[in-house]
DNA sequence: ATGAAAGCGCTAACAG
DNA sequence: CTGTTAGCGCTTTCAT
């Protein structure tokens, strides 16, 4: 009942001496290519299946040239944005039959590292996803080594198609949001990187914030804008300097929703209340958001990975270089923003 | 200056030329094989630098038989814990040149599809790693056609060997802290499975508190257990069941720091102290827990992935069969516990 | 210590 | 529609 494994895998031309035809044919056939009959495709299908014969991937790759696999470059572990990328990305490489070969790069030391090796990388992959990387030109070269087709995921990054979303828009929309609750001092929590790697993000999402603000007459100044470091307790810090200011602000918006629950919680401490003393947005729209009732701003990050993904695809599939995107970002009221308490206290003098 | 790059790769055949010896020695002295003069070694090594060569991983893996790729099975993309040990993996994986092919695994639906294709997905590493993944018995024999070396970390699964924390001791410790700053009723805020999959853990987890409780001559009845979904919204939900019970616990265990979260939101916002009239020990030490100042149980998780990575490369190598490993489990004590306010209430009757 | 030569298992012209 | 025949680029005996 229990026959053993067979002694060694069944090679194509086990599979070809089965069915009674060439082993160019089986190859045929086992890859849906045309030119194949009918009959022919079946037996070579059966006596595979008889057979449990299996392609091997290495010979298939050696023999092609391709293959088969494509690179994920990110800061895979921990950023909550790359996560839900490659979520969205995942499924698309699976039914195109890719494999995902990863290259964690983590902060400037790994990406260094990464870089020195990127044209090795390229030999293993037919393509690339860059989530959440920040090269400058010296370093654009050394990634262009890679050799493949790329495609790049949170901003524009060199000569690969990217799918994005507008920054400094959706800042805008967030401050703008603030101001229209009658809110004049607008403070912002944000960051000079994500990730630790140099990105133009946070610089978008101020320009945004500032538009608003000077749009609405109102003052954008240094003594509005902190560091967060785009974490919990970072926010908390921020928000904490915020308020020891000369002229605290009624509202915040903090260029992540973890920064603004840290930002929550320093004022919670403070016996402020949220948002009757003070204003919160914050930016994903992650699950702490949900669980918190944060107003934020939502991306849709899984579908970032999704048109990514299939961007990639048909650029390894040698379809026209593809231009790239922008996805929309959708401002979610909850529990965090309203008018402040008292009538808006007058400009400082 | 600019000069193209060569028309196409230089091959193998390329570097012997260039340095006057046989592929065979050039392939010997890349690698580093032993029986190679070391003037020939450097002349070979010149040589495939001066023309930029690099080994073909395809002709490579289909020579050799061996991938130099380890697959990670796992539900890489969205928990913390998973984050983390790859982190740590990655690190032993880099050192031994070893390139890292993921196969997300979230659910029962991705797990059936995996193991679907796990003979298939075997064949293109030298060995796995398998996080947070649970099977049963008939599932384990599809994980098994993998073929290759496997190191399971989060618990015992099938023949491979694993790295794992002793977590029924884990949640005594945790419960017995409450136990003898005097609670005497000790809520349990846990989940049917996390990640979706099946697993162990969670009964493991509630058998070390119902240890901690009846070793005491405390009730560990089915009213002080809820189920919080591992999340953080779920966990607030929970803590409400047990707040609307006819005894409610002055104190909660909860099995990781996101539901413990979620309960401390739910305490305040019914306008309890925490610890006061609340006290609250969460499991894993991840960032919330920090930023929140949750008393937890801090799992090595990094150094769960070190150790699985090392043992990994250590099978690969052929070297014998290693035995798994328990990694100690450290109570952080943070502000989330103190005794209770009031003199324990009696016992229901 | 080095070389010659036989594959690894498959794909891709090129014929027919 | 199918078969023949070269490779793909490297590793690995087996000699020497």
């Amino acid at each position: 009942m229990n026959r053993p494994p067979p002694r060694s895998r069944p090679t194509i031309e086990d599979v070809a001496a089965a069915s009674g035809v060439s082993v160019a044919t089986v190859s045929r056939a086992l890859r849906g290519l045309p030119n194949v009959a009918l009959a022919t495709r079946e037996r070579v299908l059966a006596a595979a299946a008889e057979l449990e014969y299996e392609t091997d991937p290495q010979a298939s790759r050696l023999a092609s040239g391709r293959t088969m696999t494509v690179g994920l470059v990110a800061p895979l572990f921990g950023t909550w944005y790359a996560d839900r990328v490659v979520t969205g990305a995942e499924s698309i490489l699976a039914d195109a039959g890719l494999d995902l070969l990863v290259a964690p790069v983590r902060d400037v030391q790994t990406l260094g590292m990464f870089l020195d090796r990127a044209r090795s990388f390229g030999r293993r992959v037919d393509g690339a996803l860059l989530i959440d990387l920040y090269v400058d030109s010296s370093q654009s070269e050394r990634l262009e080594a890679m050799g493949v087709p790329m495609v790049s995921v949170g901003e524009e990054l060199g000569s690969a198609p990217s799918v994005t979303i507008d920054n400094v828009a959706a800042a805008r929309t967030a401050a703008t949001h603030l101001v229209e609750l009658g809110h004049t001092r607008v403070g912002l929590i944000g960051g000079a990187h994500e990730g630790a790697i140099l990105s133009p993000v946070p610089a978008h999402r101020e320009q945004g914030w500032r538009e608003a603000l000077v749009g609405s007459g109102l003052s954008a100044g240094e003594d509005l804008v902190v560091d967060g470091g785009f974490t919990v307790e970072g926010g908390a810090a921020a928000l904490a300097d915020l308020l020891d200011g000369d002229h605290p602000p009624t509202a915040v918006f903090c260029m992540s929703d973890r920064m603004a629950l840290g930002a929550m919680t320093e004022a919670w401490r403070r016996g402020l209340r949220v948002p009757g003393d003070l204003a919160v947005v914050g930016f994903d729209d992650d699950d702490l958001a949900a669980a918190f009732g944060i107003t934020t701003m939502r991306q849709p990050v899984a579908d970032l990975g999704v048109r990514a993904a299939s961007m990639l695809v048909g650029l390894i599939s040698g379809e026209d270089p593809a231009v790239g995107g922008t996805a929309p970002v959708e401002l979610i009221l909850r529990a965090t923003t309203a008018p402040p308490a008292r009538a808006a206290p007058g400009p400082a003098r």
